[in-house]
DNA sequence: AATCGCATCAACCGCATCAAT
DNA sequence: CATTGATGCGGTTGATGCGAT
């Protein structure tokens, strides 16, 4: 069969997203939901494929997402899941839910091999080489094993969410009291408000040039795997494990949920009555493998101790 | 100040997989 | 079961920024 190329109208654009584009599509996904990636250009009226609107949007406009400045514990986290799970970035990066399969496929490209070039050069002994070479060892069983779990863990979170008809996403304070919001597109409003301030102060020539200098200014929004592009309930779920996963050093999960509902409000995403809501929610236990995944410890121990007990 | 080369990262592309019919 | 369309994933590319010269 001939499968349609992803083009499929002529002239559609390609390049950097502008802040026009960005907002529509925000704006559209606020109203319809994420999925349905099809019909986002036909009703949008965006000159862009199917496939660069669920990209854009699970890479850079969705909720929740971190970008840039990695911690040492998601660098280690990184390096020890590649170690194990080889280049499955999706599956990665859905142990760092705030962070998108992309990020950390460009984070491990441009920074993190490096590193372990360097350490294999300098002790030959290192953590991580170590685990790399494991991982050639292990055998693909293994690293299928090791995603199907997180997989069903995954899915059973979800069903269980399902329980509250409204999604939420759940935020950790300072204070690390861990609160639910209902899914808003808050983040993206604060990457699109941040955009159009930087916008307004540096008026590009054209559109064309705009989409640059905008893409260049805005530095939030990314998201963990595509998973988020599937609808506001994994997300929720992206961000139950955040919460329970609170290993994560830099909870500065950059804005509050009240501030993310504020901006929100201000750049009209969402009616009044629509905004997040604070409420409490259940901690979801820790299985025996995340512990032993994100044991400290166990993150700085060479691979093939920190797995014998499993296999 | 101009040029060059490297680093970074958003976005593209093609293949794989899933789901509907 | 086969076909087809939609979506997901991972590798790669290209535009841009930035430091060195």
């Amino acid at each position: 069969m001939v499968r349609p190329p992803c083009f499929e109208n002529l002239g559609t654009k390609k390049g950097p997203w502008t802040p026009e584009e960005d907002i529509i599509l925000v704006s559209y996904i606020q109203e319809h939901g994420p999925g349905n990636w099809r019909s986002v250009p036909k009703n949008t009226g965006l000159m862009r494929c199917s496939k660069s609107c669920r990209l854009r949007w699970t890479n850079y406009l969705r909720p929740g997402i971190k970008r840039g400045n990695f911690t040492d514990h998601e660098e280690k986290m990184i390096i020890h899941l590649q170690a194990l799970l080889g280049n499955r970035w999706a599956a990665i990066a859905s142990y760092l839910p705030q962070r998108t399969d992309n990020d950390i496929k460009n984070y491990w490209n441009t920074h993190l091999k490096k590193k372990l070039k360097k350490n294999q050069k300098g002790d030959g002994d290192g953590e991580t080489n170590e685990g790399h070479s494991i991982s050639q060892e292990k055998g693909q069983w293994e690293r299928r094993l090791q995603t199907d779990i997180h997989m069903a863990k995954q899915a059973l979170c979800e069903a269980l969410s399902l329980d509250n008809n409204k999604p939420t996403l759940i935020l950790q304070d300072t204070n690390n009291n861990t609160t639910t919001q209902s899914p808003t597109y808050a983040s993206s409003a604060e990457n699109i408000a941040r955009l159009l301030k930087n916008w307004i102060k540096k008026p590009p020539p054209n559109e064309t040039n705009s989409g640059n200098s905008f893409s260049k200014l805005v530095t939030t929004g990314s998201s963990s795997s595509d998973q988020g592009a599937q609808s506001s309930t994994t997300c929720a779920t992206d961000h139950h494990f955040d919460s329970f996963f609170s290993f994560n050093s830099d909870r500065s999960r950059s804005v509050s949920a009240e501030e993310n509902a504020n901006l929100a409000t201000d750049f009209g995403f969402f009616e009044e009555e629509t905004k997040p809501n604070l409420q409490e929610t259940t901690q979801v236990p820790i299985t025996l493998l995340e512990k032993w995944l994100f044991d400290e410890d166990l993150m700085n121990m060479p691979l093939q101790e920190s797995t014998a007990g499993l296999f």
